[in-house]
DNA sequence: GCCAACGTTGGC
DNA sequence: GCCAACGTTGGC
């Protein structure tokens, strides 16, 4: 059973072509310090997991393609790093608290499926990113939300 | 740049 | 365990 995620990125600060131009077109999604989101990475997703990139805090935001599941749950090893913004002195190698997924780029949206629009396609109401101040930068999405996003999609 | 909504922190 | 204060997210 394949599960559809929508992950948030602010492509100023890594894009869906940031992820298309790594090597392997692969990158581990470090620096979620969310427990709700790291609870859905760390226990719920699997390997190939569709993964809706979306781009958010931009011109227009929206879903920008789609990625993958290429790794599922390990620790965050920016936690453990001093310098890092993401550090957590709490976290320790023993007993770290923050996990991620390792995503994979699958294909680049030829123009980005905007918020605007998801906002105003019947059978999206329920989309827990539509939802009034929702922040949350991991959600689910349902099968047939996944469909209907994928027949808007160019 | 504004600000509403939300999550976290810490005093009590 | 409550809740006010604070910091962050992210659309607009």
């Amino acid at each position: 059973m394949t599960n559809t995620w929508l992950m948030k990125s602010e492509p100023d600060c890594f894009s869906i072509d940031d992820l298309a131009s790594r090597p392997n077109q692969t990158e581990a999604w470090d620096g979620v310090r969310n427990y709700q989101a790291r609870n859905m990475m760390r226990d719920q997703m699997r390997l190939g997991d569709r993964v809706f990139f979306y781009h958010s805090n931009c011109k227009v935001p929206g879903i920008a393609g789609i990625a993958e599941i290429s790794k599922v749950s390990f620790a965050d090893h920016t936690q453990f790093e001093p310098d890092s913004q993401y550090f957590d002195p709490k976290a320790t190698l023993a007993k770290p608290i923050w996990y991620l997924v390792e995503v994979q780029f699958v294909e680049k949206f030829n123009a980005v499926l905007s918020l605007e629009q998801m906002r105003h396609t019947p059978g999206l109401e329920d989309m827990l990113l539509l939802r009034k101040g929702s922040r949350l930068s991991i959600t689910p999405v349902t099968n047939e939300q996944g469909q209907i996003i994928m027949s808007l999609a160019l």
